[in-house]
DNA sequence: GCGAGTCACTTATACGTATAAATTCTGTAT
DNA sequence: ATACAGAATTTATACGTATAAGTGACTCGC
């Protein structure tokens, strides 16, 4: 490891402007506009060099809660927790996101409170003057939206499964992976659909969603489709599946909530006698690298999720600078793509 | 929804301890002192109550840059964001961790850059007074940790495989993964050990660790342990699956990576005409719930996450209240448990 | 009856920055 | 020579908070 240089004070507390001002010997305010490039300021460009140089020397870095408390805004992008579990998709938005949004300078900051909602809220948020907050529609309301605006937030956006009244909203609609299942099982000849929800709290509103778009998209092309609650366990899904080998009431195509879920139902329905994509077509959602490993090779919803980080991050840096508050705004997040295999 | 009341001045900037100082015909060092309990000053009880009241009505709440301005140290834990790709321990924990700092009072920042080092980088780190940073030990120098101590840093703490000779650190042991599938697969009488490491980058300083844990613990009880590359990929699982099927070379005991490579194995030695676990044990890691539906299930290595994050947060919140900066304090992320199930 | 001591406050200041307003300097046209 | 216009820079101030230092008003012991 190189010898770390950089630092010719190497103890005491960091440099000011002021510290940069009296090495250059200039005013702070000369610091300040050369460090910021200040239009409508004329500095000599011997000036600026010393300047420069001098903070090079120093180390320099602005004290962001100084200039925060000066300008009224910070360059912190504030994303209270989220409510819903964090799952994948969200995941891998998150690393990309954050070094996204560090070059448009802004910083993603994680806030630590996943239940409180409207004014009380928003006023916990504003405490840092962030340039923007991205949180859930529903924890919204008028008055803390105002809140929010009053405070210097440049914009609100929402996340939510459907645009908000209130805000311009990044919408992640997954009934349109519920739809894409139901769609490809159709085009494969099944008429007879089941959609496999999660019994569990806390998937339940998830799963809703995808098992509305199913529904949407059987209705219109005149199928049935039946829903079915099952919890993640093995006994559950056994049972499930000795009904559907015995009695007449068994679907011929099921879209599961998500791969995990496909896979739990799919040997099930195997170690039941039962034949997949024989009898019953099997689509889940998530597209896990384990499901190319079952055998059959699990069909399943792929969500486009790492085009979409860099995407959104562009998105919420030109809102920023635009100030778009403008709730008739709506981004998708949701790109869906059916990958059709063996078990479909 | 409730109409959202709390916020009797439904429009303009955010109250200041100076406006609820005048609603309350106090000074703006009273409300400073009632707000934040301060010790040693006396102030009666009306006067406190009529602080609180006047407080509540202005929805009143501190501006966070002015008091990091002033006191010099913010509630902030910065946590530059990772270069190893965040795992589903870290992901695990990142919810957590949230949560329970907020209830000591501080908030997690992500940053943005998962590649500057030394001082250059902690001269960023520093501008927001963070009270405590975390960040993967090897991105820390001693010039860095000097800084970054100077700029009013509690403490800064590391992340690693081993501990920093320069700051506390959390030691994320991978290496006692494989030593607890090792010792797992001598206890079932496998003297002829493989382990299987993935051939992608990002992932090869992990499975580097794994690997050292099974080698250590098999030389300790004198089996052999052979190392083998493997892609991500049906394919590469199914040539190495022939060889082992045709030849002689064959271990009757291996440990994968994790879960997914245990998987991607496991399917390829049935694929092959062996026996799991007759011929050849597996064991994975990372208890992924899928491995339950494995025909045999899927003997794992479960690292408790959530377990250690409640833990960290207190630990962290303990180190920034002591201020504790002695490197040779260490704290093990790692609980390892090992999950024997049918395929060993 | 009077300094000492407590209580209950208020006044004043500094943190580090951005920027409006004021000032000095340097040519240049009159 | 003298006013004048930029150019180049400095001076002064405000952001909102925490806290040291100061100020009366009371109580109390003697």
């Amino acid at each position: 490891m190189a010898p770390d240089t950089g630092d010719p004070a190497p103890s005491g507390r960091p440099a000011t402007s002021v510290d940069v001002a009296r090495l250059a010997g200039v005013s702070q305010a000369t610091v300040s506009y050369v460090l910021n490039d200040a239009p409508g300021v004329t500095i000599s460009e011997a000036t600026r060099a010393r300047v420069r140089a001098a903070a090079e020397e120093l180390g320099y870095a602005p004290d962001a809660s100084a200039r925060t408390l000066r300008t009224g805004r910070s360059d912190i992008v504030l994303m209270p927790l989220l409510a819903a579990p964090i799952g994948t998709l969200v995941l891998s938005l998150l690393n990309e996101l954050v070094e996204r949004l560090r070059e448009h300078g802004l910083t993603l900051a994680l806030y630590g409170d996943a239940r409180s909602r409207g004014v009380v809220a928003a006023r916990d948020w504003t405490r840092w003057r962030p340039a923007a907050v991205v949180v859930e529609a529903h924890r919204l309301t008028a008055a803390s939206v105002r809140r929010l605006h009053d405070a210097g937030c440049a914009t609100v956006v929402g996340l939510g499964a459907e645009p908000s009244p209130l805000v311009p909203t990044m919408v992640i609609d997954d009934g349109e992976i519920g739809a894409a299942a139901a769609r490809h099982l159709l085009g494969r000849g099944r008429r007879n659909l089941a959609a496999v929800v999660p019994a569990e709290r806390g998937l339940d509103a998830f799963g809703e969603r995808r098992l509305g778009g199913v529904t949407a998209a059987a209705q219109a092309a005149g199928a049935a489709v039946r829903c079915v609650d099952l919890p993640f366990d093995e006994d559950a899904a056994a049972r499930l599946a000795a009904g559907w080998a015995a009695g007449g009431a068994r679907p011929d195509g099921v879209f599961a909530y998500n791969d995990e879920y496909a896979m739990l139902l799919m040997r099930a329905l195997q170690d039941a006698g039962l034949d997949v994509p024989g009898d019953i077509s099997v689509v889940g959602a998530d597209d896990l690298p384990l499901g190319r490993f079952l055998r059959p090779r699990l069909s399943t919803v792929r969500v486009a999720g790492d085009v979409t980080a860099a995407g959104l991050a562009e998105r919420l840096a030109r809102m920023v600078a635009e100030r778009e508050r403008d709730p008739a705004v709506t981004v998708s997040l949701t790109r869906v793509e059916m990958v059709p295999r063996e078990s479909s």
